[in-house]
This record gives C-alpha cells, structure tokens and sequence, in this order.
RNA sequence: GCGGGCGUGGCGAAAUCGGUAGACGCGCCGGCUUUAGGUGCCGGUGGGCUAACGCCCUUGGGGGUUCAAGUCCCUCCGCCCGCACCA
C-alpha cells in the first residue's frame, strides 16, 4: 500500500453503511428517560437534485441534532419531501413528464444526497405529501376545519395568477406579482375555499412572545397581521337612509372629517349615484380601476383620482353633511369598505382634498404643518374637547360615541384569510363533493383519502385539469346517495406542510393522524431551521394549523416551534445569489465528490456566522479539507507509533509538564469553547476555528508526550464530530476503538482551563505600553506594582505623576497620569 | 415613507459582560522538504515612521460619555432586507 493519506472516498461510505445497517439514527417514541429533543430542517420541495442551500440549511440541523444527542437527549431527527407543487406540473405541462414520476425521481436524488452527506436522520419516520398514505390525513384534517366552520368557502375578490391559471393566497403576491412566475396578478371575483386564519389573529400575536424566534421573524409576523386598535363609527346617508359605519384609528380628528370616501368595490356605489349626475362618470371610474392590475392600483404615490357620488352623510360628532367619493385609494378588504377622511390630519385624503378642493380642518395641535399626523391639543372641535390632549379626547370620543350608539371600540387587522383552493392538478384533493340536494358535503373520514386520479392533459384552461376526470368527478352524494360531483380544486401545498412536523412524530400510524400521547411526547419542535423567505407563509400557516387542531383536543401545544433559527444564503463566488442565468451556481455535487462530505459540510459552517449570507468559495473549501487531512493526519500517526498503536481510551496523562501541560490545556479550552459556542448561539464558524486551534497547536508540539497527544487528537474528532461526522468517527476509532457518537459529549477539567499566570497587559492612559507576566489570582497591589515595574511602563511613568490606578484582576492595570 | 439589520485588513471574518482590535480561514511573501511542479511542514503578513528599542494612526464620517469605546449615547453617510394608499 501506498503513502497513507486522508481519503473521505473510504472513510465516508464505511460509517454511512454503519449507520445505515445498525439503524443508528432511528428513535423509538418510548420514553428512555432522556430528555426529548425534536430537531427539524424544513422539508425540502423536491425539484432536480438538492443545491448549496440544501447542505447548509441540514448540516447546521445535523450538528444541533448530533450535539444534542451526545449531550443526553433522545433526538428526534426525520426527513420528508414537500412533494406537491406548481413546478412538477409546470414540467409535466412543458415535458409530458408525470408530475409524480419527475417528484419521485427527485426524492430518489435528495435522499442519495443525504445519504451520502451522512445526515443523521431517522428514515423510519420518512414522509411525502403526495402519498396517499400522507394525504389522507391532511384531507382528514380539512375535514376536521370544515366542520368547525374554519374552512369555508365564499365568492371574493381574489388574487388570479394568468400564467398559472390559479388563484393566490394573499401571502404568495409580491408587489402585485405572483411569487412562483412573476406575473402580473389580476383581481377576479370567484368562489373559493378559505381558512379561517383571522379568527386566530389575537393569539398569532400574542404568542409570539412565547417563543423563541429572530426578532426580525417577529417583526414581520406582527406586521403581516398588522392589528389596528380605533373605532367604528357610522355616518348615516339620509336621503337613501342608510347606515355607513366605518374603521378608524383616530376617533380623536372626527371633527376633522369633511368627506367620506368610498372603495370602488363597495356593493352601494352604484346605488348610491343611481339618479346624481355623476352616474355615468361613476360608471366609467368604477370599470376602468376594477380592470386594473394589482400593480397598478397599488402604488401609493400615484395621484389621487376619484369621483363624487353626488350624495352626502351625516358626521355624528357634530351632524355636519360632508360628501360623499369613490376613490380606488380606499380597500375593500380592509375595514369596511369606506372611511371618513381627515385631510388635516391623514397623508392620503390630504392629498384628495387638495386634488378636489375639498375642506382641510385642521382639528389637533397649533401650528405644525399639515398634514400633521402626531399628537397635540384638540382644537376646532366642540367646546367638550378643545384644548384637551388628543390622547384623552380620543378616549372621550369613543366613550360618547358609544352612548350615542353611534360607534364603538373595534379592532382591524391586515391578515385575511387564507385562501387555500388552486386550479391545478398537483396538489392535494379538496374532499368534498357538490350535490345537487345536499349541498356541499364532505366526503366521511371512512372514505378518505380521495385518491388523486390519473390524467394526462395538464395544461390549465381556467380551471382544475381534474375537472377532465368525468369518472372522478362524478360521484354519487355520501349523505343521500343521489348523483354529485366531487370538488375539482386542489389545496394550496402550505396546507401539507403546516402539520408535517406532526406525522413525523408517529408516522405509521393508519388509525389517525397522530397518537394524542406520542404527540404530546415530541412537540413542540425544539429547534427549527430553514430560510427566512418563509418567514410569514409557511411559519404563519403551521402556528395556525396547531392552534387550531389544539383547539380540537387533538394536540397539547400552542405554539409548533419552540426556537427557530434562520440561516442565510449561499452566495455566488461573486457574491451574488446564485441564478442559472448568471452562471453562478455551485452544485454541491462535484464539490462533494472531489472534496468529500465533510470537507463540503464543514465549510458551509466555517464560512461566516450561520444567519448570515456568504459568498462560496473555492479556495476556502480547500481550506477546510487541509484542516481536515492535517487532523487525520495526526490521529493516523498517533494510531501507528509503536507505543501507541493499540487503541485504548484517550485519556490525559495524569501530572503533565511543559508542552504536554500546554495540549492538554489547550484541548479543554476548546471543549470549552466549542461547547459555548454550540449552546445558545450558533456560533458554529468560531467553533471549528477553535478546534483549527487545538490542531494547530499540536503540530507545534510533536515533543509532548505520546498520551497529551493522543488525548488533544481524540478531543479534537469527538469537537468535529457534529460538523464532520466521517472524520471525526473515523479518527476516534483509530485512537481508542470506540464510536465517538456513543460518548458523551466532553466536558472541560476546571483545574487545566486556567493557568498559572498571565499576560498582564499594562496601560498608561488606556494605551498598552507593555505585557508582563503576573501569577494569576494576584492581589490588586501585586499587579500595580508589576505594571509600575514593567520596562516600557518605567519609561513612560519618568517624570509623570500618578493620578488614578484601575485593576482589572488577572487583566490588565491602567495608571492614569498627568 | 415606516419598520428591522449591517458597515472592522487584500477577502470571509473574530472580539460573548465597556478592558490587549484583527482569533481562525483564504490570499500573498519567505524558508525547509522535493529532480521539478504540486503536496506537506515552519515562519511572516492592517497602515505610516524608525538602523533598532519603539512611536503614531486605524473598526463608514463627525461629536460625546469614560481611567478605558469596534462595543454605550447623539448626529450624518452608505448598503441590505421586510412592509408599503391597511384609514
């Protein structure tokens, strides 16, 4: 045999097959008197092979989760394939390839990848959601929603993607553009399936305090949801006697109203003008904004345009009349539909009324320029109110109004519901059929799940392609018996991935969803890890589903992940996100194949603080395999010296000196630091530096002893282990014979993490004029008078008095002169 | 516009509690090993001045608090992310 050297082609599949033959990763839902740890990357989607981001995003779940185990917990540890989806049938539509065949080839490549990346995962608990062994239950689950009135269908206004042919949830349009293809959404008016996500709007907010998640996470969750405390207060139509109430935020400025607007989708415009001169003119306004793009109409820069209805309401505060508008600036969906408009006091109807001439009243503070939106004294109001702080006029206000009966404390919130029904054949059935007597009916649980029929024309023609299905669709009513026709809509693929976390819990189990008491076991996730862009979709849905089924009796958390972290991107080696059209994309593949998995794994850690985005780099692989071969370099060595060569435990020698003294030291430093560094923060990049450290540290003293060694070496691959598990077994093996992820994780010796003395750093007026070494645990005189001593410190001291000395035990001295 | 984050060598970064700025890695320079290249091992590497001991400057700019500031406060500039007519 040749000159011996580290070879990941050997080390990595020999421990892959071990812990595939011993099934080393799966974990029994019994107790064993460990603690529980529920670790979890979300679920990939799966398209073609997995990318860079892939790696990270399990490499960083991989080492929480092995970190975890070796620090006693029972870890629960699966994998599961989002497997619905637009871009499966967007390729069948283009390729004439099944959506399930290319999903099911794909899933084949993820877990050839995670094999060979060595992920510790439990494969026992394996899922997809495009099993019928897995859909039954998300079916079960809307089953479940429906019956409690929490999924529901009504005609709205919705998003319409054309190039998909489907409709959106709010969450998936992006600047008035579909998130999948970019297209420009249109609003149509049609019958959809909902959840009823705005029921739960209170708790989604309040709990967030519960749980630990990246303030930015919150931030944006809280912003999505977007509640708005004020009041609703009704302006009454005289002439056609009828009742406007309307949201607003600042019951304090309704002396400031002086006219009233009206969202062009609102029921009563055509009503309202029917028989004014303005009909025609309203007419033309109202199709030409409805026919506009999202895009369009969203722009808040755009200049006001509008047309009066020719009709007046009554203010309730003081009974002025003030007219009536259509404007497309005011939002159906928000509210009511229409609002009093303060142009004083508010940036939007200050910029109608100087557009239409209309009456600006300014009704708080003194002499700020309008429009002024902060706080100040009441004025032009009524004698109740003026020279009152705002503040405490609003609260006066509301209480009056309410007395009146002509208003009321309300609360608004931005979310909508979730809309969860698409036009599209790659998804989950919607398990209800339409009968003509009956109504909508769900189809009973004994009869889940409905199967997703075979088809072959998958092209969108504004409708499911499911509709295609005749024998499918018609079925008979499961109530009456009479002939019915089954929903041809499929569910949003969010919906399959809002309880997935659950089925890993109790995966085969073919009586329901989950056991209530295995349930209880692993939830809530410990610990979750994924991108950030689904910081309000997928995370928002998934608290939902569990509030909801908690609801139900069937779960006993509030919340699905206990702690989240989200990682950063995997930039292009020139620092850009990786696109095919740059031609910027590293595959891991090759990088795996030429470096090795751990050398791959590793360095997707070392880069740069894991929440961070980081440009790829080649050279800085290449570094961290160098890193890798020099530590298996040493434990190859140590395990063929003479006196060494037969494995044994790696203990350290038992009064060491000198450079022994020194690696022994330094190996429990960086148990110390590496274990810092794991707990609590993420800090896997100065981890592996530290461990970079104690190898470097034992290159430079090849003359301690044979057992200070061997110790510092079999530390440093039980530290690498998580990050490099290859590796890290294969040199623990070589130096004791025993499985590293069978020990628990080190913990440092007190007695070797301090030493004797230190550097004593000097200072003069804060500057650093010299180093001495002090024994540590000195006395604060002690280390004055060895500052006052030092060489460097003597030469500036000449001439100079002492005014002031700051000690910092075992630190440093400052003396301060004049 | 509102909200959040960030700004440190040639590059990725570290400094966790206000106490030695630049750990670790990349790159670069030099030495040893090698027939040579590569590999490997050792050393050097923020800028300026100096023969040297050393000295001065340096964490986006400016100001402040402090014995001491990358870290705290004020202010300005730049970049990134989220939301954006939500009454």
């Amino acid at each position: 045999m040749s000159e011996r050297r580290y070879d990941p082609k050997t080390i990595e599949p020999k421990w892959q097959e071990v812990w595939e033959r011993e099934h080393t990763w799966e974990v029994s839902n019994e107790p064993d008197g460990r603690k529980k740890s529920y670790v979890l990357e979300m679920l990939p989607y799966p398209s073609g092979e997995p990318h860079i981001g892939h790696l990270k995003n399990y490499a960083l779940g991989d080492a929480m989760a092995h970190f975890h185990r070796r620090t006693g917990h029972q870890v629960l540890h699966p994998m599961g394939y989002d497997a619905f989806g637009l871009p499966a049938e967007n390729n069948a539509i283009k390729t004439g390839v099944h959506p399930r065949e290319a999903t099911n080839q794909s899933i084949a490549a993820f877990r050839h990848w995670f094999h060979r990346w060595g992920i510790s995962i439990d494969w026992s608990r394996e899922i997809a959601s495009h099993d019928p062994a897995y859909y039954r239950w998300t079916q079960w689950i809307f089953l479940r929603m429906f019956e409690r009135g929490l999924a529901y269908r009504k005609e709205a206004a919705v998003n319409w993607c054309p190039n998909d042919q489907t409709v959106l949830a709010n969450e998936q349009v992006i600047d008035g553009r579909c998130e999948r293809c970019g297209a420009v959404v249109e609003v149509r008016q049609l019958e959809q399936w909902f959840f009823r996500i705005t029921d739960y709007a209170d708790r989604l907010l309040d709990d967030l305090d519960k749980i630990d998640w990246p303030r930015h996470v919150k931030i944006m969750q809280r912003n999505w949801i977007g509640r708005s405390a004020g009041a609703q207060v009704v302006f009454r139509c005289e002439e056609l006697e009828i009742d406007y109430p309307v949201f607003t935020t600042r019951p304090d400025t309704l002396f400031g109203a002086t006219f009233f607007v009206m969202a062009p989708e609102h029921p009563d415009v055509f009503k309202l003008v029917a028989g004014t001169e303005h009909e025609h003119e309203v007419h033309e306004y109202v199709n030409r904004v409805l026919s506009e793009s999202f895009e369009d109409r969203g722009a808040a820069e755009k200049p006001k345009t509008g047309v009066p209805l020719g009709r007046t309401v009554t203010n309730p505060v003081n009974g002025e009349q003030i007219p009536m508008y259509v404007s497309d600036y005011v939002l159906m969906e928000y509210g009511t539909g229409a609002i009093m408009a303060v142009p004083a006091h508010d940036e939007r109807d200050f910029a109608f009324a100087q557009r239409f001439g209309l009456e600006i009243r300014r009704v708080v503070g003194t002499d700020e320029e309008l429009p002024y939106t902060g706080d100040g004294p009441m004025t032009n109001s009524s004698s109740l109110f003026d020279g009152m702080d705002n503040r405490r006029a609003y609260e006066a206000i509301v209480h009056w109004l309410e007395l009146e009966a002509k208003g009321s404390p309300s609360v608004n919130y931005r979310l909508r519901d979730w809309l969860l029904s698409r036009q599209r054949y790659w998804g989950c059935p919607i398990p209800v059929v339409y009968c003509e007597r009956d109504g909508i009916v769900a189809v009973p649980d004994e009869d889940l799940p409905v199967d997703l029929p075979e088809i072959e024309d998958f092209q969108p023609k504004g409708r499911s392609p499911l509709a295609a299905a005749t024998d499918w669709v018609n079925t008979s009513c499961p109530r009456c018996g009479g002939p019915a026709r089954r929903e041809t809509d499929t569910m949003d693929t969010f919906v399959d991935s809002s309880w997935y976390f659950l089925r890993y819990c109790d995966a085969d189990n073919d009586e329901a969803p989950w056991d209530r008491a295995v349930i209880d076991r692993w939830m809530p996730v410990d610990q979750y890890i994924g991108g950030v862009e689904h910081a309000i979709l997928h995370l928002m849905y998934a608290r939902f589903f569990v509030k909801a089924l908690a609801d139900m009796g069937l779960l006993g958390v509030q919340e699905p992940f206990q702690a989240l972290f989200t990682q950063g991107m995997i930039l292009g080696p020139d620092g850009h996100k990786m696109s095919k059209s740059q031609g910027n994309v590293i595959s891991p593949a090759p990088i795996v194949d030429r470096f090795g998995a751990d050398a791959a794994r590793a360095y997707v850690l070392f880069i740069g603080p894991p929440d961070q985005d980081a440009a790829w780099s080649d050279t800085g692989v290449e570094g961290v395999e160098r890193f890798l071969a020099r530590l298996w370099r040493l434990g190859d060595a140590l395990a063929h010296e003479p006196e060494g060569a037969q494995p044994r435990a790696a203990e350290p020698p038992p009064a060491p000196e000198g450079s022994s003294l020194f690696l022994v030291r330094k190996a429990n430093w960086a148990i110390e630091k590496v274990t810092r560094d794991m707990t609590g923060r993420f800090a896997f990049n100065t981890a592996i530096a530290a461990i970079m450290e104690l190898v470097n540290e034992v290159y430079r003293h090849l003359d301690a002893d044979l057992d200070a060694r061997r110790f510092a070496i079999a530390t440093a691959a039980s530290l690498v282990f998580p990050f490099a598990p290859h590796l890290g077994a294969e040199v623990y093996e070589m130096l004791t014979g025993e499985r590293v992820w069978e020990k628990p994780w080190p913990a440092p010796d007190p007695a070797m993490l301090q030493s004797d003395s230190f550097q004593l750093v000097c200072q003069i007026n804060g500057k650093v004029r010299d180093r001495v070494e002090a024994p540590t645990g000195a006395p604060r005189e002690e280390l004055e008078r060895l500052c006052r001593e030092a060489p460097n410190v003597r030469a500036h001291l000449d001439g100079h008095e002492v005014v002031k000395v700051i000690v910092v035990p075992d630190k440093l001295v400052n003396l301060v002169v004049r």
